[in-house]
DNA sequence: ATGGCAGTTCCTAACTGA
């Protein structure tokens, strides 16, 4: 089984290269952060008609996460609230959850916030977001037996500095903080492992460039979109890869699909 | 120290991203 998160930034604006990934990279399950679009605007059809079923949760500019599965979904769940209740609700005006359930499986994709800058309010958000993603993804853990569960997406922290290209900075840096680190850190301790460092130690991978200075040709980049695995998929890991392909095109994205195989 | 690139909208300026 092939999982895939890809950070499109504006799936209407990216919507030749999906489809053309997609062709080329027929996973099993492909879950799409920054769709940057409301759920009635989505471009629905190109993507049903390579034989996929969609599930969205959008908004307006920015934002917005979508799965689009081989198979339908079961127990599709959007927000946190769907798992936390209304306790969380505000945590949902961005649309940055959404879940699934196939082969057993428990997917969850994520779009994490940014953050801004150290000490903003954004970066208050973030972290605040980041404990409630505690408390949500226990909830699925303790739902599952045995466990099964894989959860992926962008989510704007490189834990260490083989994830950075220049890591000299790291910690004035959004993305890259102790705080940052901790915050992911203490959501991984209930259980869960990045499949990419289960495979190898190896620096220089990285799955985001920024668009100015050229960063991608000199691969200045970062390590942000991962796959998070219980253990017993951890077991069944076979590949977690990620595609620079996309990235070369024109007018990309300036995030790289990352594809885990079970 | 700054800005650099890209997408979107209240669209030719301002915002957010990372």
């Amino acid at each position: 089984m092939k999982i895939a998160t890809w950070n499109v930034n504006s799936i209407r604006s990216r919507l030749d290269h999906v489809t053309q990934w997609l062709q080329a990279n027929p996973v099993d399950v492909l879950c799409l952060q920054e769709t940057k679009v409301v759920d009635p605007d989505f471009p629905r059809s190109p993507l049903e008609d390579l034989g996929y079923h969609l599930y969205i949760s959008g908004q307006k500019s920015y934002n917005g996460v979508a799965m689009l599965s081989r198979s339908p979904l079961a127990d599709v769940q959007i927000g946190f609230a769907a798992v936390l209740g209304d306790d969380v609700a505000e945590m949902d005006e961005q649309k940055r959850v959404i879940s699934g359930v196939a082969e057993g499986i428990r997917i969850v994709n994520l779009y994490v916030p940014n953050g801004s800058a150290i000490g903003s309010d954004k970066y208050d958000y973030k972290l605040r977001w980041l404990a409630v993603l505690r408390d949500y993804l226990r909830a699925y853990l303790a739902d599952q037996n045995p466990d099964a569960l894989s959860v992926c997406g962008d989510f704007n922290i490189a834990l260490e500095d083989k994830d950075i290209h220049d890591p000299s900075k790291r910690e004035t840096h959004i993305m890259s903080s102790d705080v940052e680190r901790a915050a992911l850190q203490a959501v991984l301790d209930l259980g869960l492992s990045d499949a990419f460092r289960h495979l190898t130690d190896e620096a220089g991978h990285f799955s985001w460039w920024d668009y100015r200075t050229a960063a991608f040709r000199r691969n200045r980049g970062w390590r942000i979109d991962h796959h998070y695995l219980s253990p017993s998929l951890l077991k069944r890991v076979k590949s977690c890869v990620i595609d620079v392909e996309p990235r070369k095109l024109e007018k990309p994205s300036d995030h790289a699909p990352v594809i885990v195989e079970l």
